[in-house]
DNA sequence: TAAGATATATCTAAAATTTAGATATGTAAA
DNA sequence: TTTACATATCTAAATTTTAGATATATCTTA
């Protein structure tokens, strides 16, 4: 087995020599004898049956080996301390992993805007994000695959806060067959057309729009609809942001419907257990609720 | 300044006790007490003020916080361990980088296998690749910048040895305007159209090929070269190794010229200085001309 | 070129840390 | 309940590391 020899002080010693310009400054910064740290670096060229440092004149300069050891000495000092920096914010209860999970029409901007800025707070916890569809974040949930949820709806028995209101418009691209009927279209209308929907990724396989549509293409993601849809292959309704663009230049037109033309959709950020949610998750629920009210 | 309080021995000793199955095991395996390995590990947890390990009946088992730190101090140790390696290595002479120049013309498939032969070989060596084309490789040499060099001649005062004559054809794309005159060509001919050759990588701005061209295109790599002349842009001489689909399945048709329809550049494996050069350096260049000699 | 200042090397005893061995305590299996 | 197994704790011994004193070497400067 891997069984280091070296130990953690005498990489420090080395580096300090190196750093503070000489055994003896380097002792002063360490709190230690010189001969204390000329005893350390000793023993590291012994052990390694290689010369680091030799004196020129009356200083110690690297050798090549010595540059070339010390350079990736500096990264296993770092990794140490890191290891240190996160026992010590799991000790203060700092989860070591968050499992969020996004439903897909919440704007990905803002996802990784909240990301961005929980980054320098999280103090080395992970993050593993995961993208559902309606059902698909109240399943995690039930199971206690994730600690947050951003869902549609609140499951019974969770807690959870608005965070975004989602408007899905009605759009069919503007060469479609339903806008070249010129008036207000009635079900009928729709039920000749292709209608584009997102399934569940959960597995209770609860559909959003008329689930009796004869004639439908079932998507996984939103991303999915929307190009569908901006192909001309079909209708439905896509969250008002992420069309502004399409509806401003009519490659997309809205579909003159009597009503239902509108759908809001208000999203939730759910808690899997807000007793036992340990401040890492605490942070980055506050973030995703300021970055949503921004929005 | 990062300075680690926790030894990678005390890592090491929680491993052995996660690893072999409990203190008493640890113990044995790492010919210590049984209460040198508890007290280690206690230490380890004091400093950390985290438990890592807790009893469960009357065996060890990690804490959530004991499987986040246990994973990420493996990594530390074997980074430790390497670094050690590495010393051995430096320690026998073996080279921290080897710096490798080779021509364009030189197959890149023999370099990415002698590469791949080399690498479990090469003991932490790392390498560092640069890709010139004629003169350039002179100059590094000269410059002392590189170590060994793939060049098509051996500049004054270096030592080498043929490695790969490549021969070049004169081709053109089947619709090229000089297949079309269905006779041997001649200068007057290929003055007309444009010629595409490879410009040099060192400064010293040695051109292949014929200078007085009036037309022609000036790349920096063969690929370049090969890419424009598939395209039929122009003619030009291109490796055979490299043409050889595009011969069979006549894209590229080699010119009927009376003289200089294939060119052969000899490409030689020089050393900036034998005498120098590591047990790496040469292990390289004996699988260089190895992979060289099997093609 | 000699003296003083600066820097590393080495020696020894003291201090601190780590280890082993003995024993205590607690759990599981027979 | 007894036995076997596993970790915890205590103490003294062994080992490692440290400090302080001093030696040796180099650079600076007069």
């Amino acid at each position: 087995m891997m069984n280091p020899r070296v130990s953690l002080d005498q990489w420090r010693t080395l580096q300090a020599v190196i750093d503070y310009g000489g055994y003896a400054q380097a002792a002063k910064q360490l709190h230690r004898s010189q001969s204390s740290v000329s005893y350390a670096v000793n023993k590291l060229q012994m052990q390694l049956s290689l010369k680091l440092l030799h004196i020129q004149g009356r200083k110690a300069v690297l050798t090549e080996a010595g540059k070339v050891l010390l350079q990736r000495s500096r990264q296993l000092i770092s990794e140490a301390y890191a290891i240190e920096q996160q026992a010590h914010h799991l000790q203060q209860g700092w989860e070591a992993e968050i499992r969020l999970a996004v439903e897909a029409s919440y704007p990905t901007q803002l996802v990784m805007d909240a990301l961005r800025q929980f980054e320098p707070l999280g103090k080395q916890t992970r993050i593993r994000l995961e993208e559902v569809v309606l059902s698909g974040a109240e399943e995690l949930l039930l199971n206690g695959d994730t600690d947050l949820a951003i869902s549609p709806f609140i499951p019974q028995g969770f807690f959870g806060d608005e965070l975004l209101q989602v408007h899905f418009i009605a759009v069919a691209h503007a060469d479609h067959a339903l806008h070249q009927l010129e008036r207000n279209l009635t079900t009928h209308d729709l039920n000749r057309e292709t209608h584009v929907i997102i399934s569940d990724s959960g597995s209770k396989g609860m559909d959003a729009g008329w689930i009796s549509d004869a004639r439908r293409w079932t998507v996984s993601s939103p991303e999915s609809a929307h190009k569908i849809i901006s192909n001309g292959l079909g209708f439905g309704w896509l969250p008002e942001k992420e069309i502004e663009q399409e509806l401003d230049n009519q490659t997309l037109k809205i579909l003159p419907l009597n009503e239902g033309r509108h759908e809001t959709a208000i999203l939730y950020l759910v808690y899997a257990d807000p007793d036992q949610a340990g401040p890492a998750t605490r942070q980055l629920a506050a973030i995703l609720k300021q970055v949503s009210a921004e929005n």
